[in-house]
RNA sequence: GGCGACGUCGCCAAGUGGCAAGGCAGAGGCCUGCAAAGCCUUUAUCCCCGGUUCGAAUCCGGGCGUCGCCUCCA
């Protein structure tokens, strides 16, 4: 039973064997600071969250690093525009980062370094590559020659000859060769800038992850993932550098994510499609957002709307369904449905094996190259196993004797979810939250004197018990009908009338 | 133009050689005073054509369509 990972490299499905047993040495490409973060941007960091996750469930030692590109051509150009040093967007939008990662329930990373704290690592490097004829200097620029890497374009499956013909790049005359890359650039006026032995400059991309994995993790790296949108050029460059300086592999495995799109198309800041992350956590819960997402295979692309949002809030009501009917049959110790052709024992068997089916089958799922969408369906089919224990079977027993298989299922079903850092909030609305309209309605329906929401909420419930005991079904529809156009749930339960509100 | 990926139920989406998961929506039934929730039932010759195979959604070839990368991009 082992881990299987679909590594870009190989273009197939491996066997997941990390450097050394039960640790993992992982590293995804952060953003760069010049702007909030789009939910496309968001899809990423989630797949590799969620992957962080699940190989830390499975007994990993996890060592996750994530950069944040503080210096580049867009700050820079964004800061002139805003009449603001680079130093202080980078800062803005850094912090702005962090706090949308942890909107949405991201794990912190282990470290998260900075490109602006390693430039005199990126210098050593840069003058490794000099040195061993990887790399040359032109009036203060230094590039890589892609020639001198036999491996150039491997990862993304290209061949440097018609690359080159195919070349929609100006070409730079001073370059060696039209494909290499800036590995330190020159600063012009009023760009930040480090002292070098080529003379001030700043350092190209690409140049940030190379320097930072290696220093924090060392090579190779078990996995190093992104979206697919960088695989090339940006992960076949840092590939050429980190090989050609260190003369080891880079990365065991080469994990890519697929793209968000908008009507068929890729969400990106360029196109001006996009949705920043934190607009859309304004509207939908974080968890809503995951399920969202995990609903798709990580490495598919996956169209963006918000009807797909609505559908994916349904899917969590569904989830969050039985887990709060659970917390009310607890407290309300009043059902009971034993008759039928089961027995309760048998209902117990049948629960208990939906429970373990759905952890195996959970296992199985994300085993295979991280498959939310089937993860899914197990906790979805243990769902329904619940629900039919529940309401058409034995329920929570007459003296609760079915509690434990109950709670057990429960923590089957929230234990996948959790691995998929989808929360399911079970619990009862405060009372501030109600709306003030319900005193008034108190008032008229149930005789209600004070001015608390919950205490009217509990009025309107006694008294629709009693209008319904008397079969005054006029006044019980009419009190439903008012409650529901104030955004409250009326359930008529076995045990009576439930109102619920906010989910 | 080059390289790569994809095309599965009304919508979304798993499945990569052995009778097609799941979610959303729809229909019918059970339950209910009526609802809601839930449960049960129900809908797929897997883009088209050809080939390999005892057997293909799954492999191969061709076609059509969509997307991505080749320039900054998660």
């Amino acid at each position: 039973m082992a881990i299987r990972v679909y590594n870009t490299m190989t273009r197939t499905k491996e066997a997941f064997v990390p450097r050394e047993p039960d640790t993992v040495a992982m590293y995804v490409c952060g953003p760069t600071v010049y702007n909030h973060i789009h939910i496309g941007n968001a899809r990423t960091f989630l797949t590799f969250d969620v992957i962080r996750r699940y190989l830390e469930w499975r007994g990993f030692d996890v060592t996750f690093v994530q950069n944040i590109t503080d210096v580049d051509d867009k700050i820079i150009r964004r800061a002139a525009e805003e009449g603001v040093s680079t130093a202080e967007l980078a800062q803005t939008y850094t912090v702005a980062f962090r706090s949308a990662m942890d909107a949405l329930g991201i794990e912190k990373p282990s470290r998260q370094p900075l490109a602006t704290q390693t430039v005199p690592r990126m210098i050593a490097m840069v003058e490794r590559l000099i040195t061993s004829g990887h790399a040359y200097e032109v009036d203060g620029d230094v590039y890589f020659s892609v020639r001198s890497f036999p491996g150039y374009g491997k990862l993304s499956g290209r061949d440097i000859n018609e690359l080159e013909s195919g070349a929609r790049i100006e070409v730079d005359e001073r370059k060696e060769d039209p494909l290499d890359f800036a590995l330190w650039k020159a600063a012009k006026p009023g760009e930040p800038r480090w002292p070098s032995p080529w003379g001030e400059g700043r350092p190209g991309w690409h140049l940030e992850c190379s320097v930072m994995s290696e220093q924090e993790l060392g090579l190779p790296l078990d996995i190093h993932g992104g979206a697919s949108d960088l695989i090339f050029p940006h992960h076949e460059n840092e590939r050429a550098q980190s090989e050609a300086a260190s003369g080891t592999t880079f990365v065991k495995y080469w994990l890519h994510g697929g793209l968000l799109q908008v009507n068929a198309e890729k969400m990106s800041k360029s196109l001006g499609n996009f949705m920043f992350l934190k607009d859309v956590l304004a509207v939908y819960p974080a968890s809503v957002v995951r399920l969202f997402m995990m609903q798709t295979h990580y490495r598919s692309p996956l169209e963006f709307s918000t009807d797909r949002l609505e559908e994916a809030r349904t899917a969590y009501e569904r989830i969050a369904g039985p887990l709060r009917d659970l917390e009310v049959a607890k407290r309300s110790r009043a059902r009971e449905r034993a008759e039928g052709s089961w027995t309760a024992g048998a209902w117990v068997s049948r629960l208990t094996k939906g429970i373990e089916d759905a952890k195996a089958r959970f296992i199985e799922e994300m085993d295979d190259d991280f498959n939310t969408a089937g993860a899914l369906a197990a906790v979805f089919g243990l769902v329904r196993e619940m629900n039919a224990f529940m309401w058409e079977g034995p329920g929570i027993g007459a003296h609760g004797e079915n509690l434990p298989v109950l709670e057990r299922a429960a923590a089957g079903i929230k234990e996948p979810l959790d691995v998929l850092g989808i929360e399911i909030e079970a619990k009862a609305t405060p009372a501030s939250e109600y709306p003030p309209e319900i005193i008034e309605l108190a008032v008229d329906y149930a005789g209600y004197d004070g001015t608390d929401g919950a205490e009217a909420v509990d009025a309107l419930r006694k008294a629709r018990d009693v209008a319904r005991s008397q079969k005054n079904w006029v006044v019980a529809d009419a009190m439903r009908d008012r409650l529901q156009e104030l955004g409250l749930l009326v359930e008529d339960r076995p045990d009576g009338t439930h109102i619920t509100y906010g989910r």
